[in-house]
DNA sequence: TTTTGCTAATTAAACGTTTAAGCATATTTT
DNA sequence: AAAATATGCTTAAACGTTTAATTAGCAAAA
């Protein structure tokens, strides 16, 4: 591969110094008060030469990249994929590139993905931040470097944040389960400290408790972020074999749900008569279950652009204030969930 | 946000030229005859500075980014991000961060994104091929940049390529359906000319062919790449009401296959005995359908990793002979394929 | 005594841009 | 006629690295 055109090889043709070539090539001619035919020149130089400018070097002396940095869990997860999606279209929209890393929840991975992101000098950062990574997330705000967090963030840290209200939306799915006839509720949730998740599990605790029924210790199983299919199904088989057996599953995640249904499926429990289903986020999955799964739907497009905005915005005043943005969220309602209405007195 | 550290820092704080400190920390110490007592300053220095390189100043020093640039189709597909995974790893792992780029199937957005990473100085690129970007490619070719196709490629293109057989895998889904009895089985593709989709059709009609099938016209439908859903509900409707209704479905890829499930579930339509179903590539919802779909397994893993490693080998030796690299695929068979077997005279 | 050869450092150029400052010449204003 | 302003371009420094070439001192060899 030859050396690329560059800037000097338009002002060598031309016979011109490099900085009106540059001049020029960034329609400053005005402020720098180019001839115009010289100018026309140049333009006709760049063009036959195929001139492309090497970002690098513009980067190096801008001390900007036009590159942001997207950490997320998982990249192949499809819920963070899509949500990838959205932020590169609206990224490119601003004239801005993503690079993408996945930190798999560990913190030391997105410890190291932060290094490699801050080397090489990306303008901005939407994280959503693994289990234990607060400390790095301080230090970035310490050092006034733009970033928002997106799906999960820390109560005791003033950082941009884009998701959405995990109790009130547990809560009401709950109680959702609750008039739905459904009062032995079990939890299928990540083993995490992360506030999404504790949010998520404490909604579903205050909604049994404000109707009256007492959650069981067995009603709730965690599980880690590998192996998710074995202990899913390990999980879920001793709670329907237990003797307080329940009669709905109200999982925090797709991918929690996804495990879940496939044990379900083979173990022929019959839902939503047997068994009530419902789950956070959406799968293609709950559409082919053979009962559709009632879902807490979060609308990803608005997440995505919501932070994208949000980092702009950070990017052009750093010292701006912070901001915490709810994105609503909607439950939406199938045969998962479909047992015979039972009034309920209020 | 303060400066970063530089190396001009370390040098100012011990008292050397930064050529020493660059030296040492790049731990040429032995060539470059640095005292031992200064190395360690020099090292103490830096650590108590916290420096961190920028990685954008090498870069244009050393004409190289560690950086490559993946283009898929659509980022949000899950087929894509699990290979976009795969490649991260891989990647990671030999030392190259990734940025990547959705298509969308669109030659023109391909050209914007190629430029856009070029001008980036990405070491290498991989790329799932749009249609109509041959020449984007030829071009690539021409100056001699390291890149590898996945999942497409073109004939008359001598490129680094890693992708199926997608001929052969096509022409034993086929005859897996016709051993099971179906005998008027429909085809449901792209519209494209991407010669790997030419190839699953030619491999369905071979083998149609070759077992005495006559094919009919329509049983063949080509949807665009948007509004897959409606298209595909329409065609399925169209094919099924129509006079040669047929007794079997071969998707194209996973895609088609989910859009054609939600239609087939929808009517009732009663899999495997009424209609059998195969597809390509794979998807959570073939589990979840109640008759759970045969498919062509192609490994992505192997994909990304062979892709990755053909790469790395493509930008080591620039001139170095160009592969095409087939993967291995599977036929797994299941219940939407399970009719009475028929025993076939070979 | 001069030469050669180490050792340990520095200098300076280079990568490709951008941009403030400078320098002629020409033109207008007073 | 002198001073101020405009015009059209160049110089040079800077961004943060890397690295070839050079220097300078000192010990060993000729």
């Amino acid at each position: 591969m030859e050396r690329k055109v560059s800037i000097k090889d338009i002002a060598k043709q031309v016979g011109v110094s490099t900085a009106l070539v540059s001049y020029v090539l960034n329609n400053k001619e005005k402020e720098a008060r180019v001839g115009k035919e010289v100018a026309e020149k140049v333009r006709r130089a760049a063009r036959k030469l195929n001139y492309q400018p090497n970002l690098i070097a513009r980067s190096l002396q801008s001390g900007r990249t036009q590159t942001l940095g997207l950490i997320v869990a998982d990249i192949s997860n499809p819920f963070f994929s899509y949500i990838a999606r959205v932020i590169e279209d609206a990224a490119n929209q601003h004239g801005y590139t993503v690079i993408i890393g996945s930190s798999d929840e560990q913190a030391s991975k997105s410890a190291t993905l932060i290094g490699a992101f801050l080397n090489r000098q990306v303008d901005g950062l939407i994280i959503a931040p693994a289990e234990q990574s607060e400390k790095q997330l301080r230090t970035l705000l310490n050092d006034g470097f733009p970033f928002v967090l997106i799906d999960r963030y820390f109560p005791g840290l003033s950082a941009n944040s884009v998701h959405i209200d995990n109790y009130r939306s547990a809560y009401d799915a709950s109680e959702h389960l609750i008039r739905k006839g459904y009062r032995r509720i079990a939890m299928v949730a990540y083993e995490t400290a992360l506030p999404h998740m504790q949010e998520r599990i404490r909604g579903y605790l205050a909604a049994l408790k404000a109707n009256g029924i007492r959650t069981k210790r067995n009603w709730m199983m965690k599980t880690g972020f590998t192996n998710l299919d074995q202990d899913v199904q390990t999980g879920l088989r001793k709670m329907l074999d237990g003797k307080e057996r329940p009669d709905a599953f109200f999982f925090a995640t797709n991918s929690l749900a996804v495990a879940g249904l496939k044990y379900i499926y083979r173990e022929g429990i019959r839902v939503p008569e047997e068994l009530g289903i419902i789950s956070f986020d959406e799968s293609d999955v709950f559409d082919f279950f053979y009962a559709p799964v009632t879902y807490v739907r979060q609308s990803i497009e608005d997440i995505g652009k919501t932070a994208l905005d949000l980092l702009m915005k950070q990017m052009k005043n750093p010292n701006g204030k912070k901001e915490q943005i709810l994105i609503d969220t909607k439950l939406i309602i199938r045969k998962s969930t479909a047992r015979t209405e039972i009034k309920t007195i209020k």
